[in-house]
DNA sequence: TATCATTGTGGTACCGGTTACACAAAACGT
DNA sequence: ACGTTTTGTGTAACCGGTACCACAATGATA
């Protein structure tokens, strides 16, 4: 591959000049511009990114980390910040934490080894380290992180108020709960929107903890409602989760939404398409990824400073899993 | 930040000797082994990856594009790559195309200007060009991409004739294939593959074209059922098309699989958790992407230059939208 | 005409590493 | 005791850019 000295050999210049070229800094003749479009065609050069990154400490790298790529939320989450990174001319590396907090820890080193330009994180980091010995700038997506760093997240209490509230008013009286892992905030944030609703109606309540993860709600669901045939309602904290309840209500043979009614949390494509269609508590997936990244390139490119935390505001939407339906 | 000159001069030796202890090359004596260690402990010292690479043209990072995050298959797919490019200490840079060959140019110009080590293409230039003009190693993944360059894909007709053979055998007479897009070389191979199932045997056959995606398949599926009642099976080219035209199905109250049955194309997790659960050809979609990883790693270390393509047999899983019903 | 801003260009130190090479001290063989 | 090998270390060029500085030519202004 070509380098840049070999372009200013070609053009007659100086590397100096083909730099200021490049970059549209100071002047560059007539002439020699000319000659050095010239030559960069005839090398079919490309600037390395690397060594301009070494020099400037400036990337057009974004990292962003995610929990679980096999969650349909986060790739639609991720699509949305990629759309939006790819707007403002940047790219975005994605990576997949697994949960898991050593895997999550090696990849914010390996990135930011990279000279990304920023991160954005959707983890369970409660210690406020990470956030300190890192001089990039970082959002935290979903998951507030702490309370330095700038946090894009729906209303998570509310939403899980509106859902309960919502089963709660078509008759449920007994409810199960599958919350997602405590370590979360966001799950606890949910419980206790989730409390608040139940509080003071007459309602049973059980409580189980899943991934949000098809299988493992399918299988804890399962047990749950045969052990508590009176279930009749319930409240899942993610549409994963709340699917894989559908698919177990199905191999018990309960109708849904009539013997059972089921309320998801996410908004995901995928509830569209089961049956019967989900009702849930939807996050605007995608203004949650395009806020995410608006305010992460502002930091980036220094035009703001306190363009702080956002919540956005979480919408119930209607569908067949409970009796009073809506449009589809 | 600290860098290597630093931790060079806190710990009295040259950065040369930092260097070699840091790449285990050359001597180190134990005196300035602990020395640096000391200082680079005092430091927080990190080796810029970036200046590393300039200089040696070497890095860990395996880009990866795929043409849809929305379609599970690809996560999944991207799952496995990860994994397996962890473990070998590589990191993946996921980059999503969204089928849009401007977009996918754009990613590919901007990781080979990276020094990404390596790349791992699902995509669909049928154009020989990019693998010459680009000087790393590649190997295209679910789809080939051309002659020269390594392939790891199922065998994508062997896969469609057995879906659409097991469709005949169980008494299907009209049969709806919907295909993905004729674009892609996979698509025209499944096609071969239903083609050669269907000669001979005397069912009718109704083509539709449709992207792998829920939301289009449920469509087109809904509009040619309505117009064909007759039609008592479907063969699709992907799960994601497959759950579509089920959902279809359930709209237009047909009893799957008594009255229409379905078969996919892909394995994808989310098969399992649909009711009923869908019948597929599965591929191995673990080891699809841990072959392609494998064999991009060989390359990129120069263990290999001849480990060439690879088919991996599909596997077809008898679930419940057919009506001899298998395992779970 | 002298002065000064504007335009255009080149030289070169630097970013943070790697590595070839030179050289010294220690260990070894005879 | 002396040559040879092994071990240990430093100097400096280099990777491919950027950007500061110096300097020349041109045009504008006093």
């Amino acid at each position: 591959m070509a380098n840049i000295s070999d372009v200013a050999k070609l053009a007659n210049v100086s590397v100096a000049t083909v730099s200021r070229y490049l970059n549209n800094s100071g002047y560059v003749g007539k002439k020699s511009r000319a000659q050095i479009e010239e030559a960069i065609k005839q090398l079919n050069y490309t600037p390395s990114e690397v060594a301009r990154t070494l020099t400037t400490k400036q990337s057009d790298l974004i990292g962003l980390i995610i929990p679980d790529i096999n969650n349909p939320f986060f790739p639609e989450l991720a699509r949305a910040v990629e759309d939006t990174a790819f707007r403002h001319g940047y790219t975005v590396i994605l990576c997949n934490s697994d949960e898991d907090i050593e895997k999550e820890q090696h990849y914010i080193k390996a990135l930011s080894k990279k000279y990304v330009a920023g991160l954005i994180l959707t983890t369970i980091l409660d210690q406020d380290n990470y956030s300190n010995n890192l001089s990039i700038p970082i959002v935290a997506l979903d998951r507030p992180l702490n309370v330095n760093i700038p946090t894009v997240t729906t209303d998570n209490e509310k939403g899980a108020k509106i859902g309960t509230q919502y089963l709660i008013e078509n008759g449920v009286s007994n409810i199960l709960c599958i919350s997602g892992p405590k370590s979360v905030t966001s799950t606890n944030l949910r419980l206790k929107g989730f409390f608040k609703a139940v509080e003071g109606n007459n309602v049973e309540i059980h409580m189980v903890e899943s991934k949000h993860d098809f299988q493992t709600a399918e299988q804890l669901t399962y047990e749950t409602l045969q052990a508590h045939p009176e279930i009749d309602g319930i409240f899942a904290f993610s549409d994963a989760s709340a699917i894989g309840a559908l698919k177990a209500a199905h191999r018990l043979g309960l109708k849904v939404p009539e013997q059972l009614q089921i309320v998801g949390f996410d908004g995901i494509q995928m509830g569209k398409v089961v049956t019967p269609s989900l009702t849930t508590v939807a996050q605007d997936i995608y203004k949650l990824g395009e806020r995410a990244t608006q305010i992460l390139i502002e930091q980036i490119e220094g035009k703001s400073t306190n363009s702080f935390s956002e919540q956005i505001e979480p919408q119930l939407l209607i569908r067949e899993t409970t009796k009073e339906r809506g449009p589809l």
